[in-house]
RNA sequence: GGGGAAGUAGCUCAAUUGGUUAGAGUCCCGGCCUGUCGAGCCGGUGGUUGCGGGUUCGAGUCCCGUCUUCCUCGCCA
């Protein structure tokens, strides 16, 4: 070994001692003669001292930071007043003796000492850079943590972990996929997996009854803040299982988790509010149960209330629902403005509003108040003396619920309701089992098509689809749908008729699933599962606002890697070997430099 | 495909209604300095204001186009 100890470890027993540390040089304070070095890696840092007494300070010039030194010396007692209380090892110093710099070190590109400031762009291009940095190797520590207290807990549990292909087969239902060409079979093409989803419905047949995984899932689909092409997925299925046994393996699992990477106490069982429930009251299909603000629906009042901004969106087939701000009457009327622009950014004419005061009601609302349903709203609103309400209206109704979502998000910013290192998780049930596609009409499955109909609507699977309820459930914590999973469907004919509810036929769900409908036939028990996505997870644990920082290389917005590159052209040797020949780009101005093989 | 934000020194940012030679901190280089831990003090190098047009006597600033990054709608079974 090239160095005896971490740059964390060393302590007052070690005093007297010969050591060899190598690091990396995080600050240099030149006193002329004598130089203090913060030498740092994963472990922690240690101060050395290179003093004339004990060194020859004309060996070493230029130290820079960032550049790996390796120093050997002696274990010292820092002098009296010269201890640093903040560092673990601030009672001692290495006195060095002997010092080499073993990988030399330019100029950073960037401030490593603000690098959480630093663009985005920069810190991703220099990415081995930045995960140098103490806050980025934390995450990832973190991350590590979790994948390892999450199979320790599920193996204890009898799970078994099993890998299923990468290079499978392609669905075009659900996201896009990720396709990769065959060599051996020119015209043939792989895709890279959405999600395990029918691989591990086979284990399940094939008598694993408690399957896990951590896999890595691909989907060719844009890109945010909290989605990334590839991203990981904790992957897990179970036999002989109905909803509440999931549930409740999972609530142990998050509770462990969180116990022993946060030392935080989650309260068990989690919160479960119903889709259509959590639609209404919270805007979303993955509400924010760190804020209490809730949203209620006003269109059959705003049909008697007399304004036509809410009369119409109504009769147009849209929707008015309103979110009482508890203490907002005490706002400016320039403060209670300057949230319109959230909503007119969902596509909302403007956001109307009304206070209520000892004085009674204000606000551009207020006068259509005055009226038998203007009581009924402020009767359902609940506003007291002291409280805002805003209200958005417009013909369409996904407008009035983004608009809302995304109010109700900044309404809970604003008031303080997000505190740092709070952790609200709940599930969301009674999903449908289809949406309607806008294109063609049909039912789409919500989750995918192997989830099974809720029993007590399966009289309805043709008749009326789109009321269907799906035995799904989704896990969600502080807003952010961290997990989805459903009892599956495991009888053959039910598979069919679901098969056919969404326009498949006969013969295309053969050709497409083929392998899972045989299985189906030879005894498949009743089964569930889920997956939780790791990355969100370990973004909120962290506490971090983008699913980047705690991927070790992410993609850009574009889907590029700054890093490498990717992705490139290919030779067109390596095209003609797999079979592929690209169609020509339209782009006027086209790089040439890139023209050499696309 | 739509909407929005940003782009000025290696990095982080500033620059009044369009007005003289585009500034500061940091980094880097040089000098001084033996107890610092954000070391300190003195001096210096460093700019195609993303790119391309336009308006103007004059553009970092206004207009148009374009590129990149980010946020978002659509999309994400």
């Amino acid at each position: 070994m090239l160095r005896s100890h971490t740059c964390g470890e060393l302590r007052a027993a070690h005093v007297g001692q010969e050591v060899t540390l190598v690091g990396w040089i995080d600050t240099v304070r030149d006193h002329g003669g004598l130089r203090f070095i913060d030498l740092r890696d994963r472990y922690g840092r240690t101060q050395v001292t290179l003093s004339p007494d004990s060194i020859d300070v004309n060996s070493l010039e230029s130290l820079r930071s960032e550049q790996v030194l390796q120093v050997v010396g002696r274990v010292e007692t820092r002098p009296d007043g010269m201890k640093n209380p903040r560092l673990e090892t601030g009672e001692i110093e290495l006195i060095g003796t002997t010092a080499s710099i073993l990988g030399d070190c330019p100029p950073l590109p960037f401030d490593f000492s603000r690098g959480d400031q630093v663009n985005d762009e920069l810190r991703f291009q220099y990415r081995f850079l930045d995960m140098r940095r103490a806050e980025v190797q934390k995450r990832f520590q973190l991350r590590s943590d979790l994948q390892h207290e999450i199979r320790n807990y599920l193996h204890q549990r009898r799970f078994i972990d099993l890998e299923t292909p990468m290079l499978t087969k392609s669905t075009p239902e659900g996201a896009r996929d990720f396709l990769v060409p065959s060599r051996l079979n020119p015209g043939e093409l792989y895709a890279l997996p959405q999600s395990p989803q029918i691989f591990k419905q086979l284990f399940m047949v094939a008598g694993f009854d408690r399957y896990m995984q951590i896999v890595r899932c691909f989907r060719d689909e844009d890109l945010r803040a909290d989605r990334q092409p590839e991203f990981t997925q904790l992957d897990l299925e179970m036999a002989c299982v109905e909803e509440d046994d999931i549930m409740e393996l999972l609530e142990g699992l998050m509770a462990h988790v969180v116990q022993a990477l946060t030392g935080k106490q989650v309260e068990t069982p989690f919160r479960r509010i119903c889709y259509e429930d959590a639609q209404l009251r919270y805007s979303s299909d993955s509400p924010d149960l760190r804020s209490d603000l809730e949203i209620f629906e006003l269109s059959d009042l705003a049909l008697e209330m007399g304004f036509k901004v809410f009369s119409g969106a109504v009769e147009a087939g849209g929707a008015v629902r309103a979110i009482r701000v508890p203490g907002g009457g005490e706002w400016s009327r320039k403060e209670i403005e300057s949230l319109e622009a959230i909503v007119k950014n969902q596509g909302a004419g403007g956001l109307a509003w009304m206070k209520r005061s000892d004085q009674g009601l204000a606000g551009p609302v207020a006068r259509f108040c005055e009226n038998e349903a203007g009581a009924a709203l402020v009767e359902r609103s609940g506003m007291e003396v002291g409280d805002l309400c805003y209200f958005v209206a417009d013909a369409s109704k996904r407008i009035v619920i983004n608009s809302l979502s995304f109010l109700r998000k900044e309404l809970a910013n604003r008031l303080g309701h997000l505190k740092p290192g709070a952790l609200e998780f709940c599930w969301v049930t009674e999903f449908p089992l289809f949406d309607e596609d806008e294109e063609s009409g049909l039912p789409v499955p919500c989750h995918h098509p192997f989830t099974s109909p809720n029993p007590e609507d399966l009289e309805r699977l043709e008749s009326a689809p789109l009321s269907v309820r799906a035995r799904a459930y989704d896990l969600v914590l502080n807003g952010f749908e961290v997990g989805g999973g459903s009892i599956r469907i495991h009888q053959r004919d039910l598979q069919e008729r679901v098969f056919e509810a969404i326009g498949l036929s006969h013969e295309e769900a053969q050709s497409k699933f083929s392998f899972l409908l045989e299985a189906l036939k030879y005894g498949a028990p009743p089964h569930g599962g889920i997956a939780l996505g790791i990355d969100r997870l370990v973004m909120i644990l962290a506490g971090d606002e983008s699913i980047r920082e705690v991927i070790a290389f992410p993609k850009t917005q574009r889907g590029t890697c700054l890093l490498t590159g990717a992705p490139t052209g290919v030779s067109d040797a390596q095209l003609d070997e797999v079979g592929l020949q690209l169609a020509p780009i339209d782009e006027p101005d086209a790089e040439p430099n890139e023209g050499e093989n696309c």
